[in-house]
Parts: C-alpha cells; structure tokens; sequence
DNA sequence: TTCCCCTGTTGATAATTGTCAAGACTTCAA
DNA sequence: TTGAAGTCTTGACAATTATCAACAGGGGAA
C-alpha cells in the first residue's frame, strides 16, 4: 500500500489512537485499488471480508428487496463502510455501489477483529464510530417516520446549506433521482415536491438551489437539532 | 442495590467480562426504582445523565416532532436503553416511557464512560451492543423504505410468530395502538390491514392471531433474514 | 450537425395512507 | 348494575404518494 493511502487511514479519528504496531498489523494484509463508476463493491447478504475505506470518489449504500431499491447513505472520502458487519462477522446489510471513480482501501475484516481484540484504544475508537453512526440512523428513522416527504426536502436542504456554508445560494451534490431514493420517495414525487417548496421562499434551477426566504422557508421546515444535525 | 439486581446485571453479556472492581465501581453510584406505568424516564434532548436497564415490566422508546409522535422501539427485560448516548455524553435522540409498573436500574453516565476508558472487555462489549443495535435499526429503516404497511404488518406477524415459539396462532404482545405506531401507521389502517391480508391465510381475534395458510401468507410477505432476522 | 441516451419534468390516474366522526366493545370502579 | 373512560373498528372523505406515459432538454458520439 503506498505510504500516501496509509497516512490517510492513519489520521482517521478511528485508527489515530491505536499502537503503531497494530496499525501496521492491519496494513499488511490491506491493499487499495481503484474502481471505476458504478461498480458494485458488496452485496447485501454476503459475509463482511473486508472493512473498506473511501480514500477517493463515493460509494452509494443501496438495498434490495422485492423488486425495490433504496439508497440507505452515501459515503464520502474519507471514512469507512460496514463497520458493524465487520465487527459482528456478520453478513452486510447493505449492497455497496461506487457512484462515480473511487479509490479504496480494504482491510481484511478478520485483522480488523484480532486488533480489536488486543488494542483498547481501537476498541474504543470503534465505539465512538459506532455510536455515531447508531445515532445517525435513529436520525434518518425519526425523519422518516416524523415527517412528509415535503418536510423531508425541506430540511434536507436546510442540512445541504449548512454543509456548503450557509449561503443562500448552494448545489446539490445528489442527482436528484438518487436525491428521492434517500428521502424515500419517487424521482417524479421530488420534482414535484420542488414545486411545492416554491411557496416557502424556494428556487430550483436544475442543481442549483437558492432559499430567497430563509425566515419562511425554516418557518415551513422546522429544523430540529435531533434530526438534522450531523455532528451529535 | 439489591443482590438480586445486581446478579441480573452482571449476567447481561453487556457487563459479563468486565473485571470485577469495575463492575462493583459501576454498582457502587448505580441505583434501582420501581416505577408505575406511564412515566416518563427520560426526555429526548436532554443530557445522557444515565444508562437505564430495564430489570422487569417494558419501556417504549418514542420521539416527537411538530406535534406528531412515534414509537421507535420497545425494551424488554433485561437490557439496556440509551447506551450510544452515554457513550458519546450526547443528548437522547429518544423519550423513554414505561408502558407497565417497571423495575428500572440506573447507572450514573460519568461512571459507564470511566470504566469504558479503563476496561478493556467492557468496551469491546460496548462494541458488540452498540454494532446489533445499529444493524437492528438498519433493518427497520429497510422495513419501512421497502414495504409498504400491508407488508410491514405480515413480516411483524411472521417474526412474533417465531419469537412466540412459531405455532399457527399466538398473541400479540403490543397495544394495536402502539404496534401501528411501530409500524410507522396509523390506529385505524392497522385495523384495516388486518383485513387486508385475511386473502392471504390470517385471522385476527383481538389479540389472537391466527395464520391459516402459512404458505400463502409467507408468499405474500416474503420474510428475508437481512430485514426480518433478530440475531444477526 | 444529427442521433441517441439519459435525466428530469409534467399530466393523468390509481393506490395508499391519513383524518375525522361515530359507534361497538371492553374494562374498571363506584 | 351502571356509568365512564378507554381501545378498537368502521365509514366517508381528503391528502399524500406512486405509477404510467409522454415529452423536453442536455450532453456525447459518429
């Protein structure tokens, strides 16, 4: 693996506190490759082999079932996948699609528990990541369960414009069918929801989103630290 | 505390490896209360002051936005509630509620924390929890992005029919009032879903349900492990 | 350029789900 | 027993969301 992948891995919040000769101890057996768009990396229901990290590009976290497709998260350079299934030697969840050129590194799943083992500050770096990441999705269930799909748009915009800085213009970093399947609608029901937001101080023009009235479009949206905010 | 409390919370594989005199520190500030139903334990966004472990009756797991209300998850005898919050010193994301008089264990946050930097087993036991409730919560949100409520209730069905030991008819161990809330719909489409899968081999009398057809009704609901399974 | 493919949009319609109001049926206590 | 409060059910209706079909517009490739 080249020194340059290594650092990156390295400075994550999960691998910075380990015994460097832990850290090397999963880097051996770790490889990087690089993918091109719209590979699937994993699929759903098969056994957790590899802990992977987007070092580059994104990956999409879909799942199946009875015909239907849903987008669960998409993951972005540079944080891990799969963590949980790595952990419980369990089958994944979820199928792992790259959205566009990526880079990434995989270490083998069976390293990443024998270092768990034996390093408690790994151990404890996985606790935090996973305690994020368990939070993060009782998030996504409240706004799911709680809200509309309007109500969804609304403060999914809310949370992009924070993300890109706040100002009253920003883009969005979904293609809006991807957009629908992580709101948990349909392509044609977001076009429409769009719409629908117009009335609250919105304007659309393809991926370029200006909120004109932020006092009426929150107003509408009710944003609320216990869904929307990322960070706790 | 009690001996017998202690011995119930010593056996939960969440505290089993820990060293002794960190299970006895962790007693030591820990206390139990008997509550009657309809008590609020706790409040969604306000600080994690304790992990909760329900020793005896049920605590139903809900949240609230913009005047509506929803059912995430219900917590049975003897397991903990709230751990990710403790962990992470993070606000509840979640109101717990007793639904029954209920035996409640609580064990100061600041003292989880100090035993989770010190003790090595303990966190990879944290680890452990924390990975099966982030799976489980996965699978709910695939559950409900997946299926329509039709289908969500003949999947609860067939996995209370397991956990019920699987013969053809059992009891349901919810309110309807609340399993619809679980289910992410209303009291009265719970009532007419009822109806609608009577085609597919059910029969409901109160809260006795009986599936006639089996195989039918399997057919229709289409259980898959990565979405119904509880162990893994 | 022209054609093709893809994304996104729109309209018409259907299916699903929620809301409101009323009534049937329990349960429990006076 | 009676009444009161609760859950559950039902019907009528409205709102939300999905489905299907059609079409506009924007790249790319030949």
């Amino acid at each position: 693996m080249p020194d340059s992948s290594f650092k990156e891995i390295r400075d994550l919040t999960l691998f910075s506190q380990m015994a460097d000769e832990n850290f090397s101890a999963l880097m051996r057996g770790a490889y990087v490759q690089n993918f091109p768009a719209q590979i699937e990396l994993i699929t759903e229901g098969d056994p957790s082999d590899f802990l992977h990290v987007v070092l580059s590009g994104s990956v999409d976290l879909v799942s199946a079932w009875n015909g239907r497709e849903t987008s669960l998260a998409t993951v972005r350079p540079i944080s891990t996948f799969i963590l949980a299934a790595t952990i419980k030697d369990a089958p994944y969840l979820m199928s792992a699609r790259t959205l566009e050129k990526s880079r990434i590194a995989l270490i083998p799943s069976q390293d990443v528990r024998a270092v768990f083992d034996i390093d408690g500050n790994f151990a404890r770096a996985v606790v935090t990541e996973l305690a994020q990441c368990y939070r993060s999705v009782i998030k996504a269930q409240k706004d799911l369960k709680l809200r509309t799909s309007l109500e969804r748009l609304a403060n999914y915009l809310l949370r992009q414009q924070r993300r890109t800085g706040g100002a009253a213009s920003f883009v969005l970093d979904y293609e809006k069918r991807r957009l629908a399947s992580v709101l948990g609608m349909t392509a044609e029901n977001l076009s429409r929801a769009f719409k629908g937001l117009q009335p609250y101080g919105l304007e659309v023009d393809g991926t370029r989103i200006t909120i004109t009235n932020q006092a009426e479009f929150e107003r509408f949206a009710r944003p609320n630290p216990l869904i929307d905010d990322g960070s706790t």
